[in-house]
DNA sequence: CCACATGTTAGTACCAAGTACTAAATCAGT
DNA sequence: ACTGATTTAGTACTTGGTACTAACATGTGG
């Protein structure tokens, strides 16, 4: 007997965290036992089928995932009148903090401005050209970000929209972006 | 004839990509045809099968995700001199850019370069303050943006880091960022 | 009105990766 | 040598398909 049956069972499960797509053919060849056997184990360890397992793993962030980070819009939009003005909430996050001292990285503060200067300009293309932004104080974890924006200019192809991100009634990060727009063709 | 074929494909492709768990069987009852049309319409379209389908869901996020997000820094840092200088390099994917015409979001790009610049600065605790920036041309799927960081001024508590942003020779993106920084405490 | 094209359905054989079950073989230890 | 645990073999059946062949339906042009 190549191992115990207790240290195949053990090594199994650490095979299966490893690499979730083996199939019982494999781990038999691997361990050098019979299929049935490999089945006998996962049915002890209560560990599903590989299709189980994958359909698990595609379901897990299915809609986990979908909406962490290709978001089109970063943050919640609540209010949008398009051309004029629109509000925006993202709550602070574990993903969106430094470990060392769980304050906000700017950049996460800055997408959610950006994405809201974009979505409240009315155009086929928007694209942000120029931006100036100033982090007024930092954000800690479990805070709430309310983004405001207003539409203080437009010109032939060139949109302007003021931001101000409050938590509560402090506002903790400003900036102007000068958003570039056009129809269609290109 | 309930549907015509091309809008009961396009219906099948919006399906799918809604719920992509449905079997042939479940769209072949959903739409009133046979299991074979379906099948007929999958081929025409290059839909793979349901397991196909579940298993790349499962692969894409299997080594992917995990490192997607959570990064301490957004981009590869491939040189770094403290309080000097840093280069660091992304390379523009499908999760960066817009669905419609592939071009990249802006907080990428400044993600990138304000990373970079929290980073190239020697402090326990490092923020951004302020920061201007110019998105210069867009940059599209698949380019690779290397982001070259020079710390220009320094004072009792900023920093103050110019970052330019190439795609090949081409400058993409600038920014100058104002970061303020202090040793160990709050 | 016939013919041919396009679209749809039916049916068969086959596959991967299993479950569920029965039965036989092997081993380990007393 | 016998007993109980472990392992292997083998069969029937399942899901959700592929690949292929053949028939049927519905037009549409000539």
């Amino acid at each position: 007997m190549r191992l115990s049956k207790r240290e195949r069972q053990k090594k199994l499960k650490l095979s299966l965290e490893a690499e979730p797509f083996l199939t019982d053919e494999e781990m038999a060849r691997r361990f050098g036992v019979s299929i049935q056997t490999i089945r006998l184990d996962r049915m002890e360890l209560g560990i599903p089928e590989l299709r189980g397992r994958i359909k698990h793993m595609a379901e897990k962030n299915f809609d986990g995932v979908r909406s962490l980070y290709p978001e089109e819009v970063i943050g919640q939009v609540t209010e949008l009148k398009l051309d004029h003005s629109g509000v925006s909430e993202l709550e602070i996050r574990e993903e969106h903090v430094f470990a060392r001292h769980r304050v906000a990285r700017g950049h996460h503060l800055f997408a959610q401005a950006n994405s809201l200067a974009v979505a409240v300009v009315d155009a086929e293309v928007v694209l942000t050209a120029t931006a100036s932004i100033r982090f007024v104080r930092p954000v800690r974890l479990g805070e709430k970000c309310v983004a405001v924006a207003r539409v203080t200019k437009v010109t032939s192809n060139r949109t302007q929209v003021d931001i101000q991100t409050f938590v509560e009634d402090e506002v903790v990060f400003q900036g102007v972006f000068d958003v570039y727009r056009s129809k269609e063709d290109q």
